[in-house]
DNA sequence: GTTGAGCGTT
C-alpha cells in the first residue's frame, strides 16, 4: 500500500497536468480552472483503474511474501520474555514477520510459548539453530506451527 | 508476586 500510493499521487498529478494543457484544446471555451478541475476529477475516476495495473503487481509480491513465511512454535519461553525480546532474538536467524506470545486471556499473563512467523529460510536456520539452545536461562523448543500455512 | 506441558489469533 506504499509505493501504490505514491504511484497514485503522481498520477493525479499527471493527469491535472495534462487536463490543465489538453482539455482547453479540446473544448477552447473551456477554462483554465474549470480544465485543471475536470483533469483532477478525471484522475480520481482513472487513477484506481489504472492503479489496479500495479496493485496487482504489488499483490503479488505480498502474495511471494506470504508465501515465503512460515510459522514457528516456540515454547518453553521463560514467562517475562516480551514479544520484542523474542522477535530481536530471531531476527539473527532471518527477518521475522510477526511475533506472537500466547497470554490468557482474561488475567494477560503470558503462557510459555508463541508463534513467530517468518521467512522459510530463516524458520530453518531459527529450528536447527535455536532449539534447544538457551534463551534467558531457559532451553527453547522451536519447531514448525502445526497449522500449517507452509509449503 | 506463584507455574513449566503445550500448537494461537481475527
Amino acid at each position: 500500500m506504499n509505493s501504490p500510493t505514491i504511484i497514485n499521487i503522481i498520477l493525479s498529478v499527471v493527469l491535472a497536468i495534462a487536463g490543465y494543457f489538453l482539455l482547453p484544446v479540446i473544448a477552447t471555451n473551456l477554462d483554465s480552472n474549470v480544465a485543471i478541475a475536470v483533469g483532477l476529477l478525471l484522475g480520481g475516476i482513472l487513477v484506481p483503474i489504472i492503479s489496479s495495473q500495479f496493485s496487482g503487481a504489488a499483490t503479488v509480491t505480498e502474495e511471494a511474501d506470504v508465501d515465503n513465511s512460515k510459522t514457528l512454535y516456540v515454547g518453553n519461553l521463560p514467562y517475562r520474555a516480551n514479544e520484542q525480546a523474542v522477535q530481536q532474538h530471531f531476527e539473527l536467524q532471518g527477518q521475522v514477520h510477526s511475533v506472537r506470545l500466547m497470554k490468557d486471556r482474561r488475567t494477560g499473563k503470558r503462557k510459555g510459548y508463541g508463534f513467530v512467523e517468518m521467512t522459510a529460510a530463516g524458520a530453518e536456520k531459527a529450528i536447527q539453530n535455536l532449539n534447544d539452545s538457551e534463551f534467558q536461562e531457559r532451553t527453547l523448543k522451536v519447531r514448525m506451527a502445526k497449522d500449517k500455512v507452509e509449503d
